[in-house]
RNA sequence: CGGGGCGUGGCGCAGUCCGGCUAGCGCGCUUGCUUUGGGAGCAAGAGGUCGGAGGUUCGAAUCCUCUCGCCCCGACCA
């Protein structure tokens, strides 16, 4: 519940973004460090979020599965880059029943090994491929440093695990499920992003290819925001995923895995938020309109109240997102402040003179102050809101688009590179090579976040070393 | 793991340096009345083994020793 303001984003990012989450009852921390709770409020946003997902999962031949929380440490094993990028992060069960395992068990911090495992036992003939499975749930990583929703020990995801009789498939797969994670951020989230390759240095452990999408916060660092991943044949050589091809000869499979994370709650958060608190794109607000009923006399509370319960019923039945907020404990400064906390697109004020002059206050949290406020007739509501909703869906995205693109430099020397990203990112040439890309990391802080698929035409200098660089990748400070 | 901060009712803190009697304050919570178009007012209540263990002392939130945990800033990660 909303009690006093949050610190401006301007003075103080970080706390700002912790206090949120808490005021607008989204999370709270767990007694197990870096663990958190995910609040009804924050699992109604995120259900929101899996349900679209797992539709357009569903529409391009996914199933769903589940497998165990527990793997044994050998599988970790099998696969080199994999265990050397995960060890440092892994919880280790040693006891079960009061005695000591005789193998370890890794509490999951991903899956490719136990599905690897698994895929190996399923997989025999050309037939039994593509296999298309994701699995929803939660994994585990040792954090060090933590922080709701963006970096916490446990989290929630989905991961697909996807294996094909081709690399070209494969590959086709991991670029299709890069365009649903673009697709959901745009229009669902209102997060623009770009879609492109990590570097070598900034891939999943095991992958040979990790395209993410990347995304830009208030403050400017950048956000990794999915990742999806081509292993080659990595994978099912270590597990020995093998099938017979139409001409009997025996192949391995090519893989793929990805993920959105419940990290795309705080990329929502630092994206849209403001200084009153969450601002919810329509089409995720588990509440996309709040009924505040306004009244000082017992009389108008009754004739206040017959007109905000039909609009309530009206509004239900056309389908919106709606709470009637009529408690009569605290005022209604205090409810729009609230409201306005846990970032409701929208709220409708109905008050006496309402009732006379039967109209309603729409005020649009995008918009502060009298800017966002309108006068609509009770008639006709439903359509006004949802047209109102598609506004502010829209006009989300653009203001985003704007901010980010305002804040993409584009530097002539490495000197000013260095500079821009500070507060930025840079699109510049580079030439791929790894020295280059750990020159900016330690002289600026700043990595690569990836190399977009939408490249100019013709080639370039790279901004660190000078040599002649093919395209051109985003530099910026990252979480 | 390095640096910094902090553990006292649900939350935020004071008290700790310089030990003293029933451990305070604000917010929130409960009940009642008045309120409600931008964070309401009054009144009466409930709620604390002062992070934990050991020690010093007639007496410890306060002093000593050990310990546990959390938050923030740096190196790795979605």
């Amino acid at each position: 519940m909303a009690e006093d303001k949050l610190p401006t984003r301007a003075d103080d990012f970080a706390e700002w973004y912790n206090q949120l989450v808490l005021k607008a009852d989204l999370a709270d921390y767990a007694p197990v460090r870096g663990c958190m709770v995910v609040k009804p409020y924050g699992w109604a946003l995120w259900e929101n979020i899996t349900s679209w997902l797992d539709a357009e999962f569903k529409k391009t031949g996914h199933v769903n599965a589940a497998f165990p929380t527990l793997i044994p440490m050998s599988f970790f094993e099998k696969e080199k880059e994999h265990v050397e990028g995960f060890a440092p992060e892994l919880a280790v069960v040693t006891h079960g029943g009061g005695q000591e395992l005789e193998e370890k068990l890794v509490v999951r911090p991903t899956s490719e090994t136990i599905i690897g495992y698994m895929y190996s036992k399923w997989i025999k003939s050309w037939r039994d491929l593509p296999l298309l499975i994701v699995q929803w749930g939660s994994v585990l990583r040792w954090e060090l440093r933590t922080k709701l929703f963006l970096r916490t020990a446990e989290f929630y995801w989905h991961e697909g695990h996807t294996a094909h009789a081709s690399a070209e498939e494969a590959k086709e797969e991991m670029y299709r499920i890069l365009d649903i994670y673009e697709e959901f951020c745009l229009q669902q989230a209102a997060i623009p992003v770009i879609k492109g390759t990590k570097s070598e240095t900034e891939r999943f452990a095991g992958a040979q290819v990790t395209t993410s999408i990347e995304a830009m916060m208030w403050d400017k660092r950048a956000l990794q925001s999915g990742t999806s991943h081509y292993f080659g044949q990595n994978f099912a050589k270590a597990f020995e995923i093998q099938y017979l091809d139409s001409s009997n000869t025996l192949q391995y499979c090519e893989t793929t895995s990805w993920a959105i994370s419940s990290r795309i709650i705080g990329a929502i958060i630092m994206v849209h938020g403001d200084d009153q608190g969450l601002v919810l794109p329509p089409r995720l607000a588990p509440v996309q309109a709040v009924i505040v009923p306004i009244f000082k006399t017992p009389e108008d509370k009754v004739r206040v109240m017959e007109v905000a319960d039909r609009l309530f019923k009206e509004l239900k039945t056309a389908g919106i997102r709606l709470k009637m907020d009529d408690r009569d404990n605290v005022s209604s400064g205090f409810k729009f402040n609230d409201w306005e906390m846990r970032g409701v697109p929208v709220r409708i004020e109905v008050g006496p003179k309402d009732v006379e002059k039967g109209t309603v206050a729409l005020a649009r949290r995008d918009k502060p102050g009298k800017e966002g406020k309108s006068f609509v007739p009770q008639a006709g509501l439903d359509l006004a809101l949802k047209g109102l909703l598609a506004d502010i869906q829209d006009s989300l995205l653009k203001r985003a688009t704007e901010y980010r693109d305002a804040n993409i430099h584009h530097p002539k020397t490495y000197e000013e590179l260095k500079q821009v990203v500070q507060d930025g990112w840079a699109f510049s040439y580079w030439c791929e090579s790894r020295e280059c890309e750990t020159k900016v990391k330690e002289d600026a802080k700043a990595t690569t976040r990836n190399i977009p698929f939408d490249q100019p035409k013709e080639e370039g200098a790279c901004i660190v070393c000078g040599k002649p660089s093919k395209r051109k990748v985003y530099f910026g400070k990252a979480y």
